[in-house]
DNA sequence: CGTAGTTATAGGTATAAACTATACAACACA
DNA sequence: TGTGTTGTATAGTTTATACCTATAACTACG
């Protein structure tokens, strides 16, 4: 079955005869009559009643018209639908993110990219770096938020900011009374470390070494709200990605700053590198930028 | 737009590869990348991202991916879909029948076709014969149920049953305590007669002209209640279809049967000569002998 | 009985969908 | 850095089929 068949048939039904019809389609009539003729032969049913000046629908050409024009008013409509859909950014978007970066920036994005596309679908998947990449490259992320370094080949990637990595310190902690600490006054001083599964740890723990800092890691968790409770019992200290601080409305630790070459972290929108990014990801990727600006603005006032 | 293409776009998309959607639809790879091409022009959109080793849907080749499904389904449905159509009776009937008969088997017929049929339309005119004739041969009207004769050579017949004229007097009328009325008893009696348009005021008027009575036509009307009205208040005779004596419940006239040559009408189902009756049809004429049959039934109790 | 109007059939043409062969690109793996 | 594998695109050819013209067969109607 073909659509001009269908095409053919519902104009010989609507204008009443062969002739009629192929004219109206702009074929000559026994190129249409052939063309109804095999329809037929494949539905098994003879589809008109060929009377003398008229054609009479069939029971069975009854019961496929209503149905051929509602196949023939799909098709046409396909076009401009498909133009719609795209305009209208009702597509579906697939993100991924580390964990070291969703709990602080996902919930804002979600909410503005929902408010922003309605109709549109987003799925998102919280993993470590390395299962993003394959998901890149198997197709079934359009985009990640990740951290560099990123080194695979097949990934291109776009800096979205730095995140700047600050001190945790418990409340009263001996060195939240230094002015400006240096990265000297942290060796060998107890420390709440990052599984270094996570980027995040892995970047730490190249910070320390090419600092010569040696801390004593008397914890090491998967997670970042760990630490932070860690800390605030006075366990030990840590670093934590400055995204964490500004929403963490706890105040349970104290965080500082350290001065002269503060660590941080470069967060990037990563995507296959033969593949071009829809509006809808490079909008969500807009959305990810606004809502870390909006933190950085809340939480200087 | 064909349904061939369709079936490689989705083809393609399900299976993430030209060749394999090659393979799935029995063609060249290179048959099915130009009609995907193809199609892409005439959509004005990339459905495909051709990446390395697989494709990815773009934004449009999303959007289109649903509304393809949808319409290769409905396609491939229609011959099953049609076949049950046909089989549980779903058509519709378009019916005819005249005024002299509609009141008295139209109803019953209705009921018991809604019930033998009950996902099926059916259509009702009431009209009279030309128009009627007319109608047939326009097609507009599949059969309809008329009284004989019909002369158009365009329209075939088949007999139903033959219903029969009974005088219809008013009660206590001098005739009807004559055992056995004979043609000559109505010669020169006041009679109520219907219009000639109607085929049964035709029908009567010849059957008098024919017995060489001459009733003094005191009333005429295009309706037969309005005949028994006027029998029942004594302003005459006259002559109706027993299908109205076996469907008068309020017995305001009484009615005899005319011994020896007695008149009657052959009821018939006409159709267009070069049609093949629909089953719903040959089940609609079935119905209206049934009713009549149960009519004479419950009569003669 | 011929004319006009219809659909079906026959036979040829042309379009376009199919095929084969091959080019080209990107990996994979040695 | 080659070499084989896997993928799509392109070129050229063949085949299938949708199309056309011409005409036949039929009927209604004048």
């Amino acid at each position: 079955m073909e659509l001009h068949q269908l095409r053919y048939f519902v104009a010989v039904a609507e204008t009443g005869g062969f002739s009629k019809a192929a004219k109206r389609c702009y074929v000559a009539q026994p190129s249409l009559s052939q063309q109804i003729i095999k329809l037929e032969h494949e539905l098994g049913k003879e589809l008109f009643e060929r009377l003398n000046r008229k054609v009479a629908l069939t029971e069975a050409g009854k019961a496929l018209l209503p149905r051929a024009k509602l196949i023939l008013s799909e098709a046409s409509n396909i076009k401009s639908a498909i133009l719609d859909d795209v305009d209208s950014g009702s597509g579906t978007l697939s993100v991924g993110m580390i964990p070291t970066i969703a709990p602080y920036l996902l919930p804002g994005s979600l909410d503005k990219y929902g408010k922003r596309f309605p109709v549109s679908r987003i799925k998102v998947n919280e993993n470590l770096t390395d299962r993003l990449i394959k998901d890149i490259i198997n197709l079934d992320v359009d985009i990640a938020i990740m951290s560099l370094p990123i080194d695979d080949p097949l990934i291109q990637t776009k800096t979205l900011f730095d995140d700047p990595l600050v001190l945790a310190l418990s409340p009263g902690h001996p060195l939240s009374k230094i002015k400006n600490i240096k990265i000297d006054d942290l060796k060998s001083i107890p420390f709440i470390a990052l599984e270094e599964e996570h980027c995040l740890g892995e970047q730490i723990k190249s910070f320390c070494y090419e600092k010569q800092i040696n801390p004593e890691i008397i914890c090491r968790t998967w997670n970042l709200s760990t630490i932070q409770h860690c800390v605030s019992y006075g366990n030990g200290i840590s670093l934590v990605p400055k995204m964490l601080v500004m929403t963490d409305s706890s105040q349970s630790c104290e965080y500082r700053e350290i001065k002269g070459q503060s660590p941080s972290r470069n967060i990037v929108a990563a995507w296959h590198k033969d593949r071009k990014l829809s509006k809808l990801a490079l909008e969500f990727i807009l959305i990810v930028n606004e809502i870390y600006e909006s933190l950085l603005e809340s939480y200087k006032v």
